[in-house]
DNA sequence: CGTTACCTGAAA
DNA sequence: TTTCAGGTAACG
């Protein structure tokens, strides 16, 4: 369910709470095993256990928690995910799949109606990263780097753009609000923007992303904060979950199509289909 | 490359 | 009862 700024809004939440408490335990409840990809889960408490947490950072949609120990826990929420810093006196919540008992009786509770989240523990946070492209609110995402992710290709945009080899933390929830911005179809070559709406896609989604951290982040359904609290970012979406209600640009109705199979808002006025799309030229080389 | 599987509950 | 879901990896 999170994207870039639920988990950056998670992060600042647990950074101050986290930043020096140490671990006691680790627990996984039984029937959630997987969510550690095969490892055990009293191999994790034995490592963890004694540890202090000195660093909580974000890579994409990935939250790691950097241990004194020179270990990292890396967590991805994926679709129902979500953390819960509490005190053991307060009631467990539903769905609870793992737990990280820390000092000062506090607990870091793993809360998950799915259970596709994962937990790693690794030496080093790239050891449990897939090939992530660049941070979107960093430097490192000009325009150019954009393209250089988009060049040569020939999926949908949107699929480019949830691609997260191509850019990292970009979610359904975003691409389609980056899309309605940078007025492009979701369903264009990639590989075809000129550059003009390279760089007005690139400065949407930075524009999406950062609207969406001050918001804390977009309660559609599942997601809430570490403390349990909504984001406000639903309240400002344009065309995400706004099928047949009329674009606040210019009233024609939200469209809601497949792409790559996952739902897609857009704005059919907005958003025109490119009349002949530019050749896509190099093929881009295999990374 | 697009499609399917992974899970489970809420909404239609 | 069926459909849908803020994600990703594994298919063919």
């Amino acid at each position: 369910m999170p994207e870039l700024p639920e988990v950056e809004t998670i992060r600042r939440q647990l950074e101050p709470l986290l930043i020096g408490r140490q671990i006691h335990s680790f627990q996984v409840m039984p029937g959630a095993e997987r969510l550690l990809r095969g490892r055990a889960a009293f191999d994790i408490d034995a490592q963890v256990r004694g540890c202090t947490v000195t660093a909580v950072s974000r890579r994409g949609k990935y939250l790691s928690l950097q241990l004194d120990s020179d270990q990292v826990i890396v967590i991805h929420l994926r679709m129902t995910g979500s953390l819960r810093y509490r005190n053991v006196e307060h009631e467990n919540e539903q769905f609870t799949r793992a737990v990280f008992r820390l000092d000062g009786n506090r607990e870091l509770r793993f809360v998950d109606v799915r259970k596709f989240g994962t937990i790693d523990l690794v030496e080093r946070l790239e050891d449990a990263l897939p090939a992530l492209g660049p941070e979107p609110l960093s430097d490192d995402f000009t325009a150019d780097a954009l393209w250089d992710a988009l060049r040569g290709r020939l999926v949908a945009l949107k699929s480019a753009l949830l691609d997260q080899a191509n850019v990292a933390g970009i979610g359904n929830i975003y691409a389609d609000e980056a899309l309605f911005l940078a007025h492009l179809h979701p369903e264009c070559p990639a590989g075809s923007l000129r550059p003009r709406e390279r760089s007005a896609l690139h400065s949407a989604i930075r524009q999406v992303l950062q609207q969406g951290v001050q918001h804390g982040g977009a309660s559609f359904r599942d997601y809430t904060d570490s403390a349990g609290d909504e984001g406000a970012q639903q309240y400002y979406v344009r065309v995400f979950r706004r099928t047949d209600e009329p674009c606040d640009a210019c009233g024609t109705a939200i469209r809601r199509i497949i792409v790559g199979g996952r739902a897609t808002h857009f704005c059919p006025t907005c958003q025109p289909v490119r009349q002949r799309s530019r050749q896509v030229t190099s093929k881009r080389r295999s990374r």
